[in-house]
DNA sequence: CGCAATATTGACCACTCTCAATGAGGGTGG
DNA sequence: CCACCCTCATTGAGAGTGGTCAATATTGCG
């Protein structure tokens, strides 16, 4: 968030690139040849503004996409106009991985504010990893990862309650924007408060009285977008606590 | 599927590589030579039963497996002894995809009734696939796949009520069943109704309560574990209704 | 400046959970 | 083979969390 400054194109094509090849590669071994390789097939894509759509539920699946500045929401759209939210996708997030196999998304992508964002083929993204085993491998990685993150949120969703949930939602977001670099204290959340609610499967007005609570409790500072997170241990103990949950399956 | 009668190990063996080789096979082009390579890596186990575990969170991760008969559910064991069940999985399906990121099992898959598990050296497959491409293909869409399928049980969570969870659940059944070749109006369900709730994110009473409102509404027939789906089209029909949700958000 | 979208707050209500009691199977041991 | 026990399922009554409806800020944008 510090001193980054996006100034032409150019740079908007170097950083974004870079930043791609760290989610695509951070944990692999890869030698400057294959990495070289792989940076030649993203692409950088112009800036997006708020309410741009990155692709839309049909559409044939083309590319992954990686967030480099800004946020992005993934949703499922239904017939009668309303959504289920599936993720906010913040810096050095991908998109897309559940587009693979029907060939086509089946869920829309909305950029929440102006975005820098990378595509990459998938083709491309699939040829390259038959002759890079690192790059496959990092392929199953990612894929395996997005599923692990969906099951937490299934558990989130089936067992914990309205408090419980954005309190998980905040940390969520303190430390992803973390380990990208940015304040885990003190961030803006891009996505408005139906948005939250949607997502987390609560009404607006739940989510509003909960972060009235949330700061009458003195866990956190919010005005508007703008939230700080005062104590994160207790917010950390708001998510554990009530899950003492009844609802024990004996084994047989 | 039809004839299919399990006598020996022997046939066991035979029909458990055939069955995962379907599941991981189907849509793809394989040549009988890379069947064969294929078919060599994947290993029957002994038949399983109820309450045993292929593996519990924390595990090494080593294989994946394939459900050849009966069925398996797998959950995420919280501290206090709770447990949110994340699936349910009948034959032909594949489990274990969430361990690939950490090498490690975040979930425990215990089987519900007595069954026949095919496993698969990761490692093995994996190598394979370097030298298979439509092997990687297929790979990749059975993880795009599972992401597709927890993404749509988020928005069952999310936005549906009990009644809709549930017509939803037993439609899902329904229809996987018959895809496999067995009834889709008429089966048993392995898993009991605490679990069913617990993946639902429902109390097992609320699940009780409803089995017998939908019996009395001539949707389904229900006795103990046997179930009898007496009208799929208004069983899907519960399950759109009330999906007029207020939860729009409007574009901007 | 004014309208529209977003947030907040309150009152009320409903869906579902919790608690509790009863009934029905299924397995084990006498 | 039956009795007993334990788990599972069902049903009822009451309570609580969170949704719905509605009114009122507040903000942002044209």
């Amino acid at each position: 968030m510090s001193d980054r400054k996006v100034i032409s194109f150019e740079n908007i094509k170097i950083a974004c690139k870079s930043c791609s090849l760290v989610t695509l590669c951070l944990p692999m071994g890869l030698d400057p040849e294959d990495m070289d390789r792989l940076d030649r097939i993203i692409k950088r894509s112009r800036p997006l503004h708020r309410g741009d759509h990155l692709f839309r539920e049909g559409d044939a699946f083309q590319c992954l996409y990686i967030v480099k500045t800004g946020s992005v929401k993934t949703y499922a759209p239904s017939e009668d106009g309303g959504e289920q939210v599936l993720g906010f996708h913040l810096p050095g997030e991908l998109i897309g991985l559940d587009a693979i196999e029907n060939a086509s998304h089946n869920c829309s992508a909305k950029v929440l504010e102006t975005s820098a964002i990378c595509e990459i083929p998938f083709s491309h993204l699939e040829e390259l990893s038959i002759s890079m085993p690192s790059l496959q491998h990092q392929m199953y990685r990612l894929l395996s990862r997005e599923i692990s993150q969906d099951e937490s949120m299934l558990t989130l969703l089936g067992k914990n309650n309205a408090e419980e949930r954005l309190a998980a939602f905040l940390l969520s977001l303190s430390g992803r924007f973390k380990r990208r670099g940015f304040s885990p204290y003190d961030f803006y959340l891009s996505m408005s408060r139906h948005e939250i609610g949607n997502y987390l499967g609560l009404a607006v007005e739940t989510v509003s009285r909960l972060f009235t609570r949330f700061q009458e409790e003195g866990l956190l500072e919010v005005e508007r977008k703008h939230i700080q997170l005062l104590d994160l241990q207790r917010l950390e103990s708001v998510v554990k606590r009530s899950s003492s949950d009844t609802n024990q399956i004996q084994s047989t």
